[in-house]
DNA sequence: ACAAATCTACGATAAAAATCGTAGTAACGC
DNA sequence: GCGTTACTACGATTTTTATCGTAGATTTGT
């Protein structure tokens, strides 16, 4: 085999506390939990264990600073992402990417410039196929 | 208020018999459970006994017809599937449709047909959104 | 120095979801 | 009629995930 994949899916919780590593880099319990505090109720110690668990599954990894520790993400964002997007596409779109990219832009259309960046993307798209044969 | 919303999201199980429903019509927990018994062992009654819960909160409705009872799905498929993408949205791609159509269509590139209905699907959004203003 | 504040460790509990086993009842075949 | 089969009802257990409380250690302010 390649190199040992993690087969971990990350939890809705997991998953918040991954985006928030994601977006800033490396962050302390505390700043996790000050983050996430803003969006609802969470108690310290709660955040400090599922970061706790996270590091036992080989989510996160840390280093020390002094006495606290700093936590970093050890899967990637993207690579999560398409595992989680793979699983919920066939899950609830019975694996149609059309169908769920229909909704998804019926339901939350982007402004005209992303529209426009999305066909361009769609040609590449094509073109690349097309090269293939 | 428009009418009683039903605010149930239903459960990864849950879906998977949701699924079968919307797209069969109303069945038995014996067609349930052989359908999904393709995929995974799994014990009748641990389908039935999902069904009912899914009864109590008002997911699914049923019939009798002899002795046994025929299901049939009360929350409708695109409602359901609207939900949950808003939901995943959020959690996943930090609610940008455009990440996350973006990278369902590299995953999983439907096919030169599929993309020019994309395309067209696209540009009926666009003049939607000029008409407005 | 030492009390208060800051952090981690970790077991325990709670909550949610999934699974199963047993009991009981109606239908069916013969 | 009566045993076998097909179903439902439902409690109970297991598994997974989320949350919390307490204990103890290190640092900080004064």
């Amino acid at each position: 085999m390649k190199n040992k994949k993690s087969n971990i899916a990350p939890t809705a919780s997991e998953l918040s506390i991954l985006q928030l590593l994601w977006s800033q880099g490396p962050l302390s319990v505390k700043d996790i939990h000050e983050a996430l505090e803003r969006e609802k109720p969470i108690v310290y110690t709660t955040v400090l264990k599922t970061m706790q668990v996270m590091m036992e599954r080989g989510m996160l990894d840390r280093t020390s600073e002094g006495r606290k520790h700093i936590y970093r993400a050890v899967i990637a964002q993207t690579a999560t992402q398409d595992k989680l997007l793979d699983s919920f596409l066939d899950k609830t779109f019975g694996g149609s990417a059309k169908k769920l990219v229909m909704r998804a832009l019926g339901q939350h259309t982007p402004d005209a410039a992303d529209l426009e960046e999305l066909k361009a993307y769609i040609d590449a798209l094509e073109n690349k196929k097309n090269q293939k044969k």
